[in-house]
DNA sequence: AGGTTGACCTGTCAGC
DNA sequence: TGCTGACAGGTCAACC
């Protein structure tokens, strides 16, 4: 599920409501990828002192140490003054007043929630460390982005979707934006030219911010921090269309699989 | 070293 | 109706 905009909407949504406030009480519920890395006493009564995000995880800043939060492939956090007993795929509670907080449902349990003692220490190292640049970052420079994707003899799709030149961009926005940029998924990254990368690099900004705007893409599992759904699935111009016209050319868009992963796209304007 | 594949886990849906 | 297999937004570890 949840690419750059989702991650964003949801940092958006449960910021204003964790930011300053002290961690009153934690759940567990089933095990998630990780181990959380700590002893839940040791996080509470530690004051959450900005939420922030990095990639597809998001950062809460503790009096000591970061807690990391990936929501995996169906993963949502929600907040709620008032959570109520946990459902079966509930399997994280973050309380920060007698019964309101954030909550995570996550029924593949894929996502996860980390401590660590700094991000560059430790499991935050880990996770963090290898990470490429952030698309939406001010110090993103399209001609940068350009020469070190071209470092790369994979196909375009895989090198974005790797995340060792860019974050956030997922399956969804990895189809979009190469269509934006009229670039073939298949194509080895290195025979791509500057200049085409270079639109590429822009196209993932603008696509990345339109979908912010739309509250991210719902296909299934996703909700923003209070339930709402995204709605940029509904401007996808390849994504979820095999079979159906080119918004373009009209003809065929086509499916493929790319590393066991679907991949949309227009034989004709992509090149 | 970089690229490729399998694995993790559960729900949903198409096909028989 | 019920079973089986394929597929789904991510990404790490283990292989060539």
């Amino acid at each position: 599920m949840p690419e750059l905009p989702e991650v964003e909407v949801t940092r958006m949504g449960i910021a204003p409501y964790l930011t300053g406030a002290r961690i009153a009480s934690i759940r567990l519920g089933k095990a998630l990828r990780w181990p959380l890395g700590c002893d839940v006493a040791f996080l509470v009564g530690q004051r959450i002192h900005g939420v922030q995000r990095r990639g597809k995880y998001l950062v809460l800043a503790l009096d000591d140490g970061i807690l990391l939060i990936h929501l995996g492939m169906s993963g949502r956090l929600n907040f709620a003054p008032e959570l109520g007993l946990p459902g079966v795929h509930d399997h994280f509670d973050l309380l920060v007043s007698a019964s309101g907080g954030i909550r995570l449902h996550d029924p593949r349990r894929f996502g996860a929630v980390v401590w660590a003692p700094a991000v560059d220490k430790g499991m935050g190292l880990k996770l963090l460390g290898h990470l490429g640049r952030e698309p939406l970052g001010e110090d993103f420079d399209a001609l940068a982005f350009a020469l070190e994707i071209k470092q790369h003899k994979a196909a375009i799709k895989q090198v974005l979707l790797a995340g060792q030149v860019v974050v956030g961009v997922g399956n969804i926005y990895a189809n979009e934006v190469l269509f934006l940029a009229k670039i073939n998924p298949r194509r080895s990254a290195c025979k791509i030219g500057v200049q085409r990368l270079k639109q590429l690099a822009l196209a993932i900004q603008d696509t990345l911010r339109q979908a912010i705007g739309y509250g991210g893409s719902t296909l299934k599992d996703f909700r923003g921090a209070h339930g709402e759904h995204g709605f940029f699935q509904l401007h996808a111009q390849v994504y979820g269309r095999q079979g159906e016209p080119c918004v373009a050319c009209g003809r065929a868009i086509k499916l493929v699989q790319q590393g066991q992963r679907s991949t949309y796209y227009c034989a004709h304007c992509q090149r």
